[in-house]
RNA sequence: GCACAGGUGGGUGAGUGGUUAAAGCCGACAGACUGUAAAUCUGUUCCUCCUAGCGAGGUACGGAGGUUCGAAUCCUCCCCUGUGCA
């Protein structure tokens, strides 16, 4: 006998994630839902997946990392470059991974792209074309900064409408797509995405007050001067040198500059608090469209915040029973 | 005490008689985001009112007066800050 729809959903197995601003707790929360519930944590910050990137990174500690299983941690060397397209075929794997051992998936992280490409999927549109893109960006600088944006209305009127013109990057990826697909964008659009399938998806929130927010992210970013980003920079920048892609992230750009002594040790300290504190602005901007998500007000390493998010996912259990 | 320099909106800083509620930058707030996303980009940012507009009125460039049709801009006095000389 065939399942009923609502039967068939209630059979599919829980896959929890938790988002929030940097700073907000996630990690915390994360690692306290996986202890209880026999999870695994599944990293979704784009950064966090460079190898030798710690200090600026505020990865889960190794002792953290020993308590419960964590994936996509440590995972990409830093000459290459992760693209949510990479990041989300991994991470369905891994997820089909824990579902056969029948642990609890808690995907954890801020990249709003990179959650959205596993949760609903990208566009069948082609991977990136080194090449094409530096053709465009050197035409661009020759021809001024309208160019880009003339020939995605001649490639693809209705993307050109969508993409503001000084937003190099997305016209430049909107370019190629027409160019690399021979077919425009926006029609590659319309086929739709390929969301994830086989989980009910429970979205955790973490939303704390902005002031208190910022002052945990102002003081973590000094933390991470005071421990080590310098020196693990100055290793990383020899290494690999200064165009590794993670290189240009917040935190290692401004130990870059104070390096290179283009700013002292306090103004690359502000920088980088500032550049963390926009960001978080900016993660919560992009939260806030994703969809169904229980808002708890406050820290995830909040007393109150966690047994809530046990509460959530006790209920969420609860339905497949 | 004397001599310069200077006091402008949340910050910085232009503006030196009239399209100036006052550039730019920063911050703050809000927004966008379909393979660079810790990236990239956009909007708003004195108050009040409405028929919500390149709309109406009010208040504003340290303070108080003055000159002028008109002042952040010129004059006088006062207060404060920095530098130099005593």
């Amino acid at each position: 006998m065939a399942l009923n729809p609502a039967e068939k959903i209630i059979n599919e197995p829980l896959l929890v994630v938790i988002l929030g601003p940097t700073g907000s707790g996630k990690t915390a929360l994360s690692i306290a839902l996986a202890e209880k519930f026999s999870g695994e944590v599944v990293n979704c910050d784009s950064v966090a997946m460079y190898r030798e990137f710690d200090v600026g990174t505020a990865k889960p500690t190794l002792a953290e990392r020993a308590k419960v299983q964590h994936h996509f941690f440590d995972c990409v060397d830093p000459r290459q470059e992760v693209t949510a397209g990479d990041y989300a075929r991994q991470a369905r794997n891994i997820l089909a991974e824990i579902g056969a051992r029948h642990h609890l998936p808690i995907v954890a992280g801020g990249t709003g792209l990179y959650l959205r490409a596993l949760l609903e999927g990208l566009f069948a549109g082609p991977q990136r074309s080194e090449e094409l893109r530096h053709r465009l960006r050197e035409r661009s600088s020759e021809r001024g900064s309208r160019y880009l944006h003339r020939i995605l209305k001649r490639l693809d009127p209705a993307a050109a409408a969508k993409v503001h013109a000084n937003d190099e990057a997305k016209l430049i990826r909107a370019i190629e797509v027409c160019l690399s697909s021979r077919q425009r964008m926006s029609e590659l659009w319309q086929q739709g995405r390929d969301p994830l399938r086989g989980f009910r998806i429970l979205r955790i929130g973490l939303d704390p007050a902005r002031s208190a927010l910022y002052e945990r992210i102002n003081a973590r970013a000094r933390r991470m001067f005071e421990t080590g980003l310098i020196q693990e920079t100055q290793r990383l920048l020899q290494e690999y040198g200064k165009d590794a892609r993670p290189l240009l992230s917040l935190g290692y750009r401004q130990a870059v500059e104070f390096l290179r002594g283009e700013l002292s040790r306090e103004a690359a300290i502000e920088a980088a608090q500032q550049g963390h504190r926009n960001y978080a602005k900016r993660q919560m901007t992009w939260f806030r469209r994703e969809p169904d998500v229980r808002w708890l007000r406050g820290f995830g390493d909040d007393g109150f915040v966690r047994e809530q998010a046990i509460k959530i996912v006790i209920e969420g259990l609860g339905l497949r029973s």
